[in-house]
DNA sequence: ATGCTCCTTGAGATCGTTTACAAGATCTTT
DNA sequence: AAAGATCTTGTAAACGATCTCAAGGAGCAT
């Protein structure tokens, strides 16, 4: 097993060259005459060389990888963002290392240690509440944030979340709601923030109030979906629609109430945001917002490689368009058009 | 941004050892005198210096990381076991790498990319039939399987498919049922197999036969389990209970039979295997196998980074159990048991 | 033949650590 | 006091690439 593996001083000595010839043959072909090249490329196969990263990395000062900083690993919310993460860093060179920042009591002392080690080229972040002046100060690769954000001090990659927002308030008011309720993200998150901006908004657009007993904290997990519902079925004056800040929440919130015996969408519509796969095979069929968390994955790895390879730091922000899936969800009231 | 880092020279010059010295006292502080250690330590703090792992894994001729090779980031049912392997293998000191291997067209290739270049001092390989003698001979590091295995070449973590399976036929046989359907996942997967035959032998004890025509084939995933909807719904004579291989299926297969109508369980009891998540929500709740998946990582890294540390390879399998988590969607026919 | 440019190649420094080896210094033991 | 053992430290050689610099050779114009 510990087998020694070729390297390129035995290149040179087969294929009787210097190992500077034998480096430029491999990076910088156009270099090198015909000839010697293929001497080179063949004492390659012969030996099956193949060139050892980190000795090339320590040469060229970098890491070779970048790093993804996720809140929580387990939430299957960013497995597909990290899909397409993957899939850009690959093509473009780098290494994808994972990190979960939420086993750690301490998230920003974590996102510390790893840049002061210098681990990585690059960072993808996902929990904008590290994005502060002091990290900005500290770090010595590029930061962009994916999907949150925070101080503009770091490019980022995300949808229009007050957008998002509205289409979906724009949509339960167009089927005939008039009482719409929200189920919010964790307090102080951006997401949150603006999903709750973007319904206040819309609702005043259209002359409605969002009174605080239809405003209904969770924390974007299945969990505090099914606490929403209890709160719901608590009321006397119940909203007749829920905008969901998130489909896990939507399908938590729709699976207490149906386990109460509710029937839905008869006695309340649901709306949820970002799509998740699931969404489409619930009963009924979610309604949602949907998020391209692929795209967003692919967009954030592309500016970071870019920002690595260019060594500029940009702080502009790029947002990918969101829309409205129309499902079984949302019940059209009387006064309501119907789903085109 | 581009400001030069403190180096193990510059600590040496300021505390006035050798480089030597330093690296002692940081690594192996035993091995030097209190006093020299307190000025180097004074110099550490004084320029914040970090060591260059890149350099340090040269010099150590290992790479810092292991790679986890998913066939399918964006499948959730990783995303748990992910976050267990990220947390055991970062206390070992090591960075976790994540590549996707479906991305691409030939997976053994990708694999075998992976192996040459050292880009890792482990593997843990979630693809089984990747793991073949081929493999075994071109690796020069350690791997683990986790959740498949292949050839009894690799050590492996893994829960006991035929017993799961077989848990979960002889709930739907106490419950009453004697139709008993079965989707699986892909063919030539071996936890397709392994979970068709623990289904087959339970039904075969009971003294019940598995008519073709009740074996649907799937894929693991949500629309694979709509699809067995749709040929469950075509049969005249139809089992009155179906045990799906994962938990997706289960949750693909109810939605689509709800869409068309049906009434669950009444209709069709279902068992699903894995709990993923929202199996819990569903309505009716879903019945399953639990499968402890962030346990499943977390043991795959101790195993790998023992071996590792060990420089021994070994190639035992640990079974982590199962259990059946009793909810809703299976009914209990006139001549069955209540749940306990 | 000389001077010039352009192309190819090699010598050797460098990236920032760790560690084998040896040399002093200190401490025991006889 | 001499001999040996033990501890602390420094010197310098790895680890395996890349890349600067300079030298040699070919091609061309004068």
């Amino acid at each position: 097993m510990r087998q020694k593996t070729a390297t390129i001083q035995d290149i040179a000595r087969i294929a009787k060259v210097s190992t500077a010839t034998v480096s430029r043959a491999l990076s910088t072909p156009g270099q090198v005459t015909e000839s010697t090249r293929e001497r080179v490329m063949q004492a390659v196969q012969q030996t099956g060389y193949q060139v050892n990263p980190t000795a090339r990395n320590l040469r060229r000062r970098r890491t070779g990888s970048i790093l993804a900083l996720v809140p929580n690993l387990a939430n299957p919310f960013f497995s597909q963002i990290l899909s397409g993460l993957a899939a850009v860093v690959a093509a473009e060179g780098y290494g994808l290392l994972i990190a979960d920042t939420q086993t750690d009591p301490d998230p920003a002392t974590r996102v510390s240690f790893y840049l002061d080690n210098r681990v990585a080229d690059g960072l993808v972040l996902f929990d904008g509440r590290l994005a502060d002046k002091r990290l900005a100060r500290r770090s010595r690769v590029p930061i962009i944030l994916a999907c949150e954000w925070g101080d503009p001090l770091f490019p980022s990659v995300r949808v229009n979340n007050v957008e998002g927002a509205a289409l979906a308030i724009r949509h339960l008011i167009e089927r005939g709601h008039r009482s719409i309720g929200h189920i919010t993200g964790p307090r102080g998150n951006v997401l949150t923030d603006t999903r709750l901006a973007g319904t206040r908004s819309a609702l005043r657009a259209a002359g409605l109030e969002l009174p605080t007993d239809w405003v209904f904290h969770g924390d974007f997990s299945l969990d505090s979906g099914a606490a929403a519902a209890r709160r719901w079925m608590d009321q006397a004056d119940r909203p007749t629609a829920v905008f969901s800040a998130s489909d896990e929440m939507a399908c938590g919130f729709i699976g207490a109430l149906q386990h109460a015996g509710h029937t839905l969408p008869a006695e309340v519509s649901v709306i949820g945001f970002d799509d998740i796969e699931v969404s489409g095979h619930l009963t009924p069929a979610l309604t949602t917002i949907s998020q391209p968390r692929r795209r967003i994955g692919e967009r954030a790895a592309a500016k970071l490689t870019q920002m690595i390879a260019a060594e500029t730091l940009t702080c502009d922000s790029e947002e990918i368009a969101v829309e409205l899936v129309c499902r079984e969800s949302v019940r059209t009231l009387a006064s309501g058009l119907r789903c085109r």
